[in-house]
DNA sequence: CCGGAAAGTGTCAGTGACTGTCAATCATTG
DNA sequence: CAATGATTGACAGTCACTGACACTTTCCGG
């Protein structure tokens, strides 16, 4: 129970990233709100009610992969030793991110997405929402961990603001990555060191 | 030229607030998605199409309020001395927020208010949005000082990222308030001296 | 007081995202 | 082959939002 049906799970995934290559090529061209779900489910070859049972909206379309990218970042910190401070640990976490723009590929279609992003305050306000709900999930994580490493709850509310500061580093630094793309590990770290909390 | 026309700015801002008024007593009634423009409309007395005369869409009647107490946060920051630390100046500039808290008629307001965000995943994205731009507002606003002060630019990801912690102290400690609204100034004060950055 | 501009409003029609329903189809399994 | 369950398309409907147009009210100089 629970992770079954990997079968028809692949295959549905497969549909999934046909209908995002499609979409996002057409998001490129005219931009994200100017391209109808009509357009994307006749370029797909499906019905418009087909679309919406792959994803569940029109932003998912674009911030699946956010999602998917969100989901390594728990495990990275996961695998993080107790002992570790949070910020080191939040650092480390966020590797993924690190690796996936250092290969060209991959930043190239990132940057195409970060511009369909920013383009439209509607799915700009979707992409903070996730983000959100990604730093819940984490201040959850370290706050097991806290327990687990010393008896008591620590701060909780200053543990959260953690979580929420280092988060700001890594979409400051995001943000200058779309002028300069290189040596973006650099300017986190340097962006992180220069916002180290004295707690945690 | 410019800010002109106060009276009728006056009524129109009249009109809005009966709107918001009566919209969100009914989101607090039947919930903000449950709750239709028509019914807003006519509860208010008017026709639909003249409810998107006053508010550009549905997000904007419980959002407009966080906009207006943006603007104070602008004011309150511009107000602080050149020679104050970026994180200080920041603090201060929140008091607003805290004032806002203070009052028990408002709190419940915003209480009440957030209740509703809090409960429309849609709603909070775009609330979410909002600060975001609030905190490009004062990043800009910050960047500007620092020219001023010393004739160099500062390092501008690092500054995006102290404005960036210090929000996330903010809302870490508002959502604390939700539970024990007393000694919010309290536990902001002590949530930013302990993400306090070393740069800035 | 009057005539006309300006501002506010209602009505109607239309678009686009999204949902529920139902019948048809397709694949799987016994 | 037959039963069964998943996938799909077609259709209708809701709701947020927009543009166009006609109507009324308000305002203001003559």
């Amino acid at each position: 129970m629970g992770a079954g049906g990997s079968l028809r799970e692949v295959s549905r995934r497969a549909v999934q990233s046909r209908i995002a290559r499609t979409a996002e090529s057409l998001f490129v061209a005219k931009g994200f709100e100017e391209t109808t779900v009509d357009e994307i489910a006749a370029a797909v070859g499906m019905s418009q009610r087909s679309f919406f049972r792959y994803f569940a909206s029109k932003d998912e379309v674009v911030l699946d992969s956010l999602e998917r990218l969100g989901l390594d970042l728990v495990t990275r910190l996961e695998a993080r030793p107790l002992e570790e401070s949070e910020w080191d640990s939040l650092r480390h976490a966020f590797e993924p991110v690190v690796e996936r723009l250092a290969d060209p590929e991959m930043r190239e279609h990132d940057a195409a997405l970060q511009k369909i992003v920013d383009a439209s305050p509607r799915l700009f306000a979707a992409y903070l929402g996730r983000l959100d709900g990604l730093q819940r999930e984490l201040s959850e994580l370290l706050l097991a961990r806290a327990v687990r490493r010393c008896g008591g709850a620590p701060d909780t509310v200053v543990l959260r603001a953690v979580v929420g500061g280092a988060f700001a580093c890594l979409h400051a630094a995001m943000v200058h990555a779309v002028a300069r793309p290189d040596d973006f590990g650099h300017c986190l770290d340097r962006t992180m060191e220069a916002m180290r909390p004295a707690a945690a």
